[in-house]
DNA sequence: ACCAAGAGTTGAACATGTTCAACTCGCGGA
DNA sequence: TCCGCGAGTTGAACATGTTCAACTCTTGGT
C-alpha cells in the first residue's frame, strides 16, 4: 500500500504523478511506457516517483482502484436506468456491460491485469489481502443487483452468489483479455449469451433432484472460502 | 519459436544453456535468475544465449513442457493403477491429484513463473498460440480418462468436456498457486471434495428438466471457442 | 525568529533483459 | 588446398526499472 500523503501539495504531486501513468498507459501501453516518461510529464524526477508509488506495477493497482470506482458508478446508473425491470437476467447483463464498455478505452494495456493476478504474493493480485477493499466493493456491485432482483434461490447460495458472481466476471475479464475482436465485439456477445443462461441455470437450483447437489456446492464452497 | 540447431555441437549448446537455466530456476526462483548466470553456468557468453532463446520467458516454456510431460505420464501411471474402476469421478481425481503431487515440488517458484505466464500477450499464456501442444496435450489426458470411464452425458457435452476439464484444472492450478498450506492441503482437499460433486452434476445434465439448458450452454461454448 | 526533524526531491548509479556490429570457425565446393 | 559463406559467438552498448546518499523545503515547537 502507499502511503498517504501528510501535505496537499504532496497529495497533488502524487494525482499528478498518476494521471501522467494513466495517460501514457492509455496511449503507448504499459511496456511502452518508462518510469522516466512518466515523471518527466508528471513534472519531477524519475526516483520521485517511487516516493509514491513502490513499483511501476503499485501504478497499476491505483488504476484498478479507479477502474473498480468508475464500474461501480456506472454499473448503478445502469441499474437505474432499467426503472423497475427487476428480472435478475436484465441486472446482471447491465452490470456486466457496464464494465466491458468502462474497461474498453484500457484493452490494449490489459495484460498486465493477468500478470497481476496470479501473483500470490504480490499485494496486487486480486485475491491478495491488500485487495480486500477493492474486491468487496466489486463483489458489493454483485450483491445490490441480486437484492434488487427477482430471484429465487436457496438462502444458502443467495449468501455465497454475489462473490461467485464476481468469481464469474473475473472469467469475463480473461475472455476479455485475450479477446482480439475489434472493440471486444466477442466478449459483448459471450455476455449477452452467458447471462440468459445463467439466470435459467439459478433458477434451475431449486428443482428437487438439482437442489441437494447445489446444496454441498455452496458447502465445498464455503469450507474452501475460509482458511 | 526457437530454431532447431544445424549442427550436432550448435545442439549440445542449445541443451547446455537450458540445463543451466532450469538448474538456476529450481535453485533461485525466475526473478534470482540472471540470463548472465544462465549463460557462464552453461559456458556461453550472456548474447549467445539469445541466439538459442530469444528471450529468457522462451527458457521457461521449457520447464512447462517437461511438467506437462511428467503430469502426462502419472496422470496415465495413476489410470492405469485403477485396474479396471471405470467410475469417472476415481479416475478425475487421479487425474488431478496426479497433477498436484507432480507439481508440488516446484510450489515455491510457481507464483514467479505463473505470473509470466498470465500475460496474454505473451507466449507462455496456456491459452497462447505457442503453448498449443502443450495445451492439447493436457486435453487429452482428460479425453483419455472421459473415454475410460463410465460417464454418459450427451454426445455434445462429451465433445467440449476434455476441454472443459482442462478449464477446470486451470482453475485448481489458479487455487494451488495461492495455496500456502502445508503441502498444498488445502488443494488437496479441494479435489477431493469436488471431484465427486463434478460427477454428480455431469449425471444431473442427463435430467430432462436440465438438459435443455445444458444444451444451450455447449452451444455457447463451442459458438465462443471458434474465433 | 530560529532550529531541529522529518517530509519531499534529486540525479547519479546500479542491475539486468536485450540488441548488435563485428568477429571466429567449420564446412562444402572449386 | 584454399575460399567464401553462413552458422555460431562475443563483448560492449543500450534501455529501463529501481535504489540511494545527499540535498532542499516545510512545519511545529520554543
Amino acid at each position: 500500500m502507499t502511503e498517504t500523503p501528510a501535505t496537499e501539495k504532496a497529495r497533488q504531486t502524487r494525482a499528478a504523478i498518476l494521471d501522467a501513468a494513466l495517460d501514457l498507459f492509455r496511449s503507448h501501453g504499459y511496456d511502452g511506457t518508462t518510469m522516466r516518461a512518466v515523471a518527466q510529464q508528471a513534472g519531477v524526477s524519475a526516483g520521485n516517483a517511487y516516493y509514491y508509488f513502490s513499483s511501476k506495477e503499485h501504478l497499476v493497482q491505483a488504476f484498478y482502484d479507479q477502474l473498480q470506482e468508475a464500474h461501480a458508478a456506472a454499473a448503478a446508473e445502469a441499474l437505474q436506468g432499467l426503472e423497475g425491470r427487476t428480472a435478475y437476467s436484465d441486472r446482471l447483463r447491465a452490470v456486466l456491460s457496464a464494465w466491458v464498455d468502462i474497461a474498453s478505452e484500457y484493452h490494449e494495456f490489459a495484460g498486465t491485469f493477468f500478470k497481476n493476478a496470479a501473483e500470490p504474493t504480490s499485494p496486487l493480485s486480486p485475491f491478495s489481502e491488500a485487495s480486500t477493499p477493492a474486491r468487496e466493493a466489486a463483489v458489493q456491485i454483485h450483491r445490490a443487483t441480486i437484492d434488487g432482483s427477482d430471484l429465487k434461490v436457496s438462502k444458502a447460495l443467495r449468501e455465497e452468489l454475489p462473490e461467485l458472481m464476481w468469481l464469474l466476471q473475473m472469467g469475463v475479464v480473461l475472455f476479455w483479455v485475450h479477446d482480439r475482436s475489434p472493440d471486444q465485439r466477442r466478449t459483448r456477445e459471450l455476455v449477452e449469451r452467458a447471462v440468459p443462461l445463467i439466470d435459467r441455470l439459478l433458477r434451475l437450483t431449486r428443482v428437487p433432484v438439482v437442489r441437494g447437489v447445489v446444496d454441498d456446492v455452496v458447502g465445498l464452497v464455503r469450507s474452501v472460502k475460509g482458511p
